[in-house]
DNA sequence: ACATGTACCATGTGTGAGTAGGGTACATAT
DNA sequence: ATATGTACCCTACTCACACATGGTACATGT
């Protein structure tokens, strides 16, 4: 399992890493219960901050991709397969698009809809 | 029906024009059939750019609340008094916020929202 | 002592959008 | 000729955010 991170990619390196360990993982090249690098050993590997590495571990264990166990280390997830095929930004996208489509069909403006949009992301909640 | 504009108010000129204006056709100051001054007329009284009042009175056109008509100027529109209630922002604030609600209690970033909705505001208009 | 993930402080850079303005031009109809 | 709304060109400033980085610190266990 190589991972190759590129600076000249628009994709921002968190997602590289994501989008590599999940393809990884489908290829079979990570298998559950399989251990991970710990994040500072694959930011010195890949000469990335740490917190970038952080960042990606992050969002890996919320999707169950990985599993963080503190002290002991980073693991590939029991369901990891099954969970790095699922595609939450893809739901949020279908979602957020019908949403967008029918305020447009009534008229509201992109502008509009833009604002009210930073409004709801700012309320605490 | 007189206008004032505040410079150092956080909120927008031209939604000031158009809050005064609503807020106007409701207390009665302006009444349906009424005649409006002319953008370039109103831009020069308030000191503002004309495009900065054509753009409230475009918005104000699409909520029916005036009336354009060509080359004989503007009008409150004669059923201003009904849709200068309909808060167009206030319905698409709620539909997002249920949205976005949804995601969150699905654990998604709000930088992940932000992003996905960035997406569909930029594919196609 | 050492490594794990994680938390907080902070910085800088780039991008994208909104707002506002200036200017010019046009078809409309008086 | 004059006035109407409207269309397009352009500029500038402001602000919020994502991204990536630096450092320090902590509880957790070996």
């Amino acid at each position: 399992m190589d991972i190759t991170i590129d600076i000249d990619d628009p994709e921002p390196l968190f997602a590289q890493l994501i989008s590599q360990i999940k393809a990884g993982v489908q290829s079979g090249g990570l298998k559950p219960g399989q251990a991970m690098p710990s994040i500072r050993q694959l930011a010195g590997d890949l000469e990335l901050n740490s917190k970038t590495v952080a960042k990606a571990y992050r969002l890996l264990e919320r999707d169950e991709v990985i599993q963080t166990r503190g002290y002991r280390g980073t693991f590939i997830h029991p369901e990891a397969t099954r969970n790095s095929e699922i595609d939450l930004a893809a739901w949020v996208k279908e979602q957020l698009a019908e949403c967008v489509g029918e305020f447009r069909r009534a008229g509201v403006t992109d502008s509009e809809i833009r604002i009210a949009f930073g409004e709801i992301m700012n309320e605490r909640s």
